[in-house]
DNA sequence: CGGATCGTTGATCAACTTCAACGGTCGTGG
DNA sequence: CCACGACCGTTGAAGTTGATCAACGATCCG
């Protein structure tokens, strides 16, 4: 059941119709990525917006050296994609890979803007889901630009405690903008 | 006529009727500040979306040593507010500030819902609102992660030329999350 | 067993901050 | 109308935070 937890996220949001979910389940298709694999490469268009439905995505920029530096972890109930090459279908500048196996719900772009049209609640589902994206990154940009390093650690574990459990330390390291270093030092100096 | 550049940006971006623009249009007030007054303090509640029709704001957190961290600059034809205390009442930890003379137009989140419900495309313009900035704000995140002070510097006079004429340089060093001693060093060293 | 991946720890280093002083400009009140 | 203070940008010197480089141990998996 791919579609359980896209229409449990809508449900939350707006109400459709049974006809209107399923003009809105016919906008979608499944894919499924094996752990490595990727969804989106840089310098690639990003085609679709993806909808988590099983599994665990990261997506990043590579610096000159060859960092990774993670912009955004994707799980169950979350969109990810290139937000600026989505909608301007211009090169894309993140790279999107699973970190584990993962059941996606694709959208194209051509598709979003079909059901945006077709079922105007989607509109406001969308709305919502953005209003509730930028709150977080308002917030993500102030404690990137004002916090110490032991002071975004402190915030991620109260904010996001699930992820320790998920996510290789280092790559939470880079979500926050770290080395791994200084994250392993931080971690044991609260202890 | 405080309204001209709200329509204009409605206009861009979806096609009200003359009665819709009446209904949305009576869903604001209009309010001036003088330079440095006060649209929202720390701990208030933001109670309205303000749209900047006229003048320049900006948008900040104070830590604990009183220095300013701008968060956002907010000129004619942007909306600004602290989302995350808009959108769920909530106390707000930005402070938004007039750095020039302002007219804005004020959209209480009651009126922001009630426009939501009764104006069906103002869901799809917010909807599209929201959409650049979410992109616009996803690279700040990656710029203030992972660019040097340099190349925040030069990212930010190719991205907002304008803003430099018009604003003080130590506030763009705070922008930018770089203290206005770096940001002066870097000028001339650019030169 | 052997290799890859991940976290830890230590030593050094660099970028940026902090602190301090100074000079220029602007606006306001005496 | 001038003088003073506020504000802003610049410059220098010293300090700090976190990055870098390097080595090592543990775990997992084929």
């Amino acid at each position: 059941m791919p579609y359980k937890n896209l229409f449990k996220h809508i449900d939350q949001k707006v109400t459709l119709t049974t006809e209107e979910k399923e003009v809105v389940f016919s906008f979608f298709r499944v894919k499924k990525l094996r752990r490595r694999q990727f969804l989106l490469q840089e310098e690639d268009i990003c085609v679709d917006f993806a909808f988590v439905s099983e599994g665990l995505l990261k997506s990043y920029v590579l610096d000159e050296k060859g960092n990774e530096n993670v912009n955004l972890f994707g799980w169950e109930g979350w969109w990810i994609a290139d937000f600026q090459s989505f909608l301007f279908q211009t090169p894309a500048t993140l790279a999107i890979e699973a970190m584990e196996d993962c059941e996606l719900l694709l959208l194209s772009k051509e598709n979003y803007e079909r059901m945006l049209d077709e079922v105007p609640a989607m509109e406001r589902y969308f709305r919502l889901v953005y209003e509730r994206s930028l709150a977080t990154k308002d917030q993500r940009l102030v404690h990137a630009q004002t916090y110490s390093a032991e002071e975004k650690y402190i915030s991620l574990i109260a904010m996001y405690p699930e992820l320790l459990q998920r996510i290789p330390q280092s790559l939470l390291a880079s979500f926050l903008g770290l080395t791994p270093e200084t994250f392993s030092r931080i971690k044991y100096k609260k202890k």
